[in-house]
DNA sequence: TTACAATATATCATATCTGACATATTTTTA
DNA sequence: TAAAAATATGTCAGATATGATATATTGTAA
């Protein structure tokens, strides 16, 4: 991870260290991250597939506009938990989980 | 999942709904519960195989004893976060995550 | 068996995530 | 353009997950 994307990280609300604290974290926490990227991206590009609005998504998922923007953001307050649970809410299967995540 | 398995997991505290609503969120449910369990016991495998016991792994993970015996029976009190940070702090990468999901 | 090591289970205060709401910004449509 | 629709951002009380601790259970070597 370069210097421009951990800012850019940063300026999202993600902590991460620097300097030793950054070296020694920073396979895990960028691993972490990439992975939460990966399973966000996918949930908007399926809303977008199924024509949903972040509105109607909310309403399926029981949840609010504003979390789904965050959820489809990666937004650091959202969990792995929720971003899953709500591939699967819209028929994603765990195979397909799996290879956005290898993707 | 048939009705032996659902049992199983109940004891163990999962909730799963019965009759309508168990219909109805089932897909979803059960996919998640699989993930979680095959995650948490590719970690379980992994810590074996690395010849560690569960305090040990606890100290990597500035965790608990405890904490590690949910995470590997893949406790309902336990997040996919956790889990999945865990396998990444012994050096999972994220394809062998997803090649764990997919198994 | 008995002792010891490892793992499992229970509980709890604190930390983090969540849905909801308000509001700001961006995008789309007329 | 202007109005409307969609999306983004900020905040917060309540919900859930967490590490820690204590204790119970299981495994295992003497």
């Amino acid at each position: 991870m370069n210097r421009q994307k951990q800012k850019s990280l940063e300026k999202k609300g993600w902590k991460i260290g620097s300097t030793a604290e950054f070296l020694g974290l920073s396979e895990e926490e960028s691993s972490y991250i990439e992975l939460k990227l990966k399973l966000s991206s996918n949930l908007r590009k399926l809303r977008t597939e199924h024509k949903l609005t972040q509105v109607e998504l909310a309403k399926i998922l029981k949840s609010s506009q504003s979390r789904v923007a965050k959820l489809e953001i990666g937004d650091p307050s959202v969990s792995l938990d929720l971003i899953i649970r709500s591939l699967l809410a819209l028929g994603t299967s765990n195979k397909e989980i799996a290879r956005a995540i290898s993707s």
